[in-house]
DNA sequence: ACAGACGCGGAAACCGTATCCCACTCCCAC
DNA sequence: GTGGGAGTGGGATACGGTTTCCGCGTCTGT
């Protein structure tokens, strides 16, 4: 005697339980299942009734063992909680699972270790694909490390993708999705000062996020363009949030008043800049303008609602997704890697009402 | 010749790989790396060498398959993008993270088909547990189907974990994480009386959604306590976004003027009603207060900020994890299932500034 | 110096599934 | 009636680890 386990007991059911209790072999039980081979009708029957009586799933981690299974992809987010990022995950979440694909998700919190730890997890896992969110904190071994992951994934049979980052510098295996950053900004300032505003107060965000660093360039080259000197007294670095739209303004308006208009980084920073403005009794849009970035549903819940930059987020999830699982189509090619290495998807201006030319009262 | 994989060639390196290549057993590299056993200084140092030279990981499925590998936890939620369960799925996958777990996630778009795919798929990929988040909508078929999962996954080693929904009827394997949502529409319904107001539109949501259920009879409960009559008339139902409160209001003001005071059913409701009065040239909350619920940040960033209820979405999520570990600890009584089973967490209201004493203008 | 005990390395069984390959059956055509 | 072909069932094996059991070597105690 085997002694096997005493059968319907604790855990969940096998593939040899349903054999046994359906009279037929373990391979025909795993035929019927899969349904890429040719089983008589009455096999079928027999084999489905146990199946539904026993309520029997397959193992996943067997069967990808066994070679099968289905594909997974990895998420890796700083903060779930950031709306534009949540979007993207969205995205990629809803292209995975239209495809059959599963999402795993795991949240970095902006540290490098727990980034690390999450990418050999995942590795672990035997992922498709890991899709790193977020902009990079733009350090010198920022760009070694994620080469290292790329490379590493990519031994393993997987792949790095990087969602809304520079793409990677020399001939290192991943995927870049990216939006017309700077481009983006250069509209949303060209906005601004077509308007006629000269004194713009400019929050980009923290000079080290690549995001921050591709927004105020293009800003800048608004500028250039208009023939307006560019003041590093009314640029004020800070996080993405609303705190520090807030404190921004407030200092600013301490210290360097007389804009007429806030050219933020962030919905989010827009969004404290207002109420910081209008805590200190001036209106908007009448005597200051202001514009975002992003277009997360925040930017027209406010009041007024917010001009800014659209950014399909969404859809990058789904682009990066899809790029994922034509490679792992595609692999005739082997050793390819070549093209659609890099996606740039466009962004336009959203005009709402948070801007009107500026009020004559600077002379 | 068993012609092996040829070694260092495609796929990811095995633990094979790694004892050939060290010159040790499998059995002994194994020990190394999962550190519950003995191993001298020599060993470990020469398998930890290939190891980062090969870069080796292991396998997860095959070590889920042998009995150990990494618990995972399964989110099974309707929208990301929802602000507010957001926050539940940052507390889950935070809690899960903290203890090494994993995290799936997955989209249901309020489509229960998707729902039961979903768990059966989780249910294959024997996770720990299945965490549900959202308002469950009370069809008749829901508690059927809800109990068929529940013990399902209990008959799989599994577990159902419902939050923000009420609990499940009967003697059903399934633990709920509820707020007091009732308790927390009562305190604010009575905010809004104790400041005078009389006649206030209720948005409570879609009457089949439990939660809406909850925050309407917390809101009914108050006014008998006041001692104020409920006019059905004031009453406007529709889904928990902004273009309902937008709407409503409108149709409100058109229909049934004269209410002093908007008790919304959410946050986003909120702002939606706030853009609405204003539209309509009315000022909050000089001519008509608004309360929220459910405390997300955009209640502090409207302008004026938002008096609404707390709702502790992130240690919801922690609780949901930490209750699904504890019982996955005491194995010892076997059959439990008893206490832990409904634990409910507290709300509370958060005065801002969107409400004032009613202006006398009605006679 | 010898016996016993302890520590550590190695072979093999097993986890649950998929699949290759072979054998068997049934049917049809010659 | 028999041979061949098509179609279906079943046994064996591989997937990559973990773990148990066993054996050998060395250290210690008397």
């Amino acid at each position: 005697m085997s002694q096997r386990k005493t059968a319907g007991d604790a855990g969940r059911a096998t593939i040899r339980d349903v054999a046994e209790r359906a009279g037929v072999s373990v391979a025909s039980v795993s035929r019927v299942l899969s349904g890429n081979y040719p089983v008589s009708e009455d096999l079928r029957r027999r084999v489905m009734k146990v199946v539904r009586d026993l309520d029997y799933v397959t193992n996943a981690h067997a069967r990808s063992l066994a070679g099968g299974g289905t594909p997974t992809v990895a998420i890796l987010i700083n903060n779930i909680t950031g709306a534009a990022f949540a979007h993207v995950a969205k995205g990629v979440e809803g292209a995975a699972t239209l495809r059959g694909w599963l999402s795993l998700v795991g949240t970095t919190g902006d540290d490098p270790e727990r980034e690390l730890a999450l990418v050999n997890l995942m590795r672990q896992q035997g992922v498709a694909a890991v899709v790193l969110l977020g902009g990079a904190y733009d350090y010198d071994e920022y760009q070694l490390r994620m080469a290292r992951f790329a490379r590493s994934l990519d031994a393993a049979g997987s792949h790095l993708v990087l969602v809304g980052r520079p793409p990677l510098e020399g001939d290192v295996p991943a995927t870049t999705v990216d939006y017309d950053n700077e481009g983006g900004a250069y509209a949303m300032a060209s906005h601004l000062l077509s308007a006629g505003h000269r004194e713009v107060l400019v929050l980009p965000g923290h000079s080290e996020l690549t995001t921050a660093q591709g927004r105020l360039r293009g800003a800048q080259r608004a500028f250039e363009a208009y023939g307006v000197p560019f003041a590093p007294a009314l640029v004020r670095r800070g996080p993405y949030d609303y705190e520090h739209g807030y404190e921004a303004v407030e200092a600013a308006l301490e210290e360097t008043p007389g804009f007429t208009a806030v050219l933020a980084g962030t919905d989010v920073v827009a969004a404290g800049a207002m109420q910081a403005l209008r805590a200190a009794g001036l209106r908007v849009p009448e005597d200051v303008s202001i514009v975002g970035y992003d277009d997360i549903p925040l930017a027209s819940q406010l009041t007024p609602q917010l001009t800014t930059v659209h950014v399909p987020y969404e859809e990058m999830g789904r682009v990066a997704l899809r790029a994922v699982a034509d490679r792992r189509e595609g692999v005739s090619g082997r050793r390819k890697g070549r093209d659609g290495d890099h996606l740039v998807l466009g962004t336009h201006v959203v005009v709402r009402n948070s801007v009107r030319p500026p009020a004559t009262r600077r002379g």
